[in-house]
DNA sequence: TTGCTCCTCACGTCACGTGAGGTGGC
DNA sequence: TTGCTCCTCACGTCACGTGAGGTGGC
């Protein structure tokens, strides 16, 4: 049989038979010496069958090839138990995924033209970090903007003062029962810092964030990464972080700052 | 900042940033002109952070250059919901892998080593076919071995008198009340044969594996398919048929033949 | 002679990873 | 001078699709 006749009769194309025989995959039964046609047999649409079959699965043809020729049932019983756990994270991913883009697609609905697509929610491995730190409490909201900006401004003098270079200004905030606990501090290689406490953060799961401009609109953007959370099934796994990126001049308007929480995976 | 910093910063590969730039996905803000060094800035994080996302999300990089600039709102919606189908379609044809393969597993392990891989269901479109056949009715199984050769035979010859060449035989059963109608046929592309009835099967997806050796084997085939069918979500849909691709000599052991069963998928 | 089928290169796909080979600042 | 970072090619990945350019049998 003609290569035209057994690529009609086995559904496939002629390239792909070509192509099967470079590889070695399947071979023709003969290929003529002077015109180098090939030709088939009827037995090896079996093969061919075969084949189409395992591709179907989405195996390979390296795979294909391995486990054609696999007399041992224990290998290829291995092979398709793998291959069953390839599928089920494709699944996993494509469906959480899926679950993201209808989220947004969501947001686009409700918010109707407006802050389109002002957040993007990045979930990756923050890095070990050591910080030059001080810690306080304050009550509530309208105390932090005070408090913060001359304890940041403090911070870096001392760093400065200790030879340190104070470049990237960390917030972390936490609930605590009378008020917020604040950590202000700068990213820092010193062994220490004269009135500061060293702290070494762990490297850590976060979703991310990036908030533009003034840092009274910071609840908004903590408000629409919870939102995010709940609909992406991850929860807080620690207090959350803002990573001043450029803090420049006192006009806040120009500010770019990087929001980090901490989380963990929920409901698979 | 220096690429390094830029790529450690957005947790992506400085190969990756080379990419953006080279197809103008995201530039740096300026490239020095003698060494060609790229520098950055802080606000190009929020840019690299967005791409990140998006492709988490799965798009590529060209979907992600046209929606990262795309001030209209109606678009982003379409892309959004077009690249959310693309999802459902993935996770889909992920599913029906995983369920194909499962049933493979469970099949090695009942059947324990024999006949481990013996029948691969292939589901594809047989084309539109004409035959010359003659149909009749037998009462149960015993008889149609008797009845079917010699139809066969008788049907060759007629088909070569009149100018025709039968080369591949077509057995049709359908299970009717008073027996089992079989419809014996070659297929042929004369407008009419004396004595024979031509019939032009349309096109119809159905699922086909390979029948090797003797015919008396084919219940035996047939139940394997019969059982495909119900782990993988297809019900027949119309008579099932035998297309005798090698059928040479009376000794039936080195008989080819495709079993098709025409099929609809059930249950999503 | 016109179609039809067959052949062998060889480029393009997609988002980079991975050297090769070389340069500039501490 | 030794590392470190930066640079520009350019190949490889995966399973083919798609011409380009040419040949043999009806």
């Amino acid at each position: 049989m003609k290569i035209g006749d057994f690529a009609r009769m086995g559904q496939v194309s002629v390239r792909m038979l070509r192509h099967y025989d470079a590889i070695g995959l399947l071979e023709p039964d003969r290929v003529d010496e002077w015109t180098g046609h090939r030709s088939y047999t009827t037995d090896q649409l079996a093969r061919l069958h075969r084949i189409v079959a395992m591709r179907e699965l989405g195996f390979g043809l390296d795979d294909i090839r391995r486990l054609m020729d696999e007399p041992d049932p224990g290998v290829v019983r291995l092979a398709l138990a793998h291959h069953a756990e390839k599928l089920e994270s494709d699944i996993h991913r494509a469906t959480s995924r899926l679950t993201a883009v209808s989220y947004r697609l969501k947001l686009i609905e409700k918010e109707d033209c407006v802050m389109q697509i002002n957040h993007d929610f990045v979930v990756k491995t923050l890095p070990a970090t050591r910080i030059a730190s001080r810690t306080t409490v304050v009550a509530r909201q309208p105390e932090i903007a005070d408090v913060i900006g001359p304890l940041f401004g403090e911070i870096a003098n001392l760093i400065s003062a200790a030879g340190g270079c104070p470049e990237y200004g960390l917030g972390i905030y936490d609930a605590v029962e009378d008020g917020l606990q604040v950590t202000a501090s700068f990213i820092c290689d010193l062994d220490a810092v004269p009135q500061l406490t060293m702290v070494e953060l762990p490297e850590v799961e976060a979703v991310t964030t990036m908030h533009h401009g003034h840092m009274s609109d910071a609840p908004v953007t903590w408000q629409a990464m919870s939102e995010w959370m709940e609909s992406n099934h991850y929860e807080a796994a620690g207090p959350c972080r803002e990573l001043h990126l450029s803090a420049d001049g006192d006009d806040q308007t120009d500010w770019v700052t990087e929001f980090q929480q901490p989380v963990v995976r929920v409901r698979a």
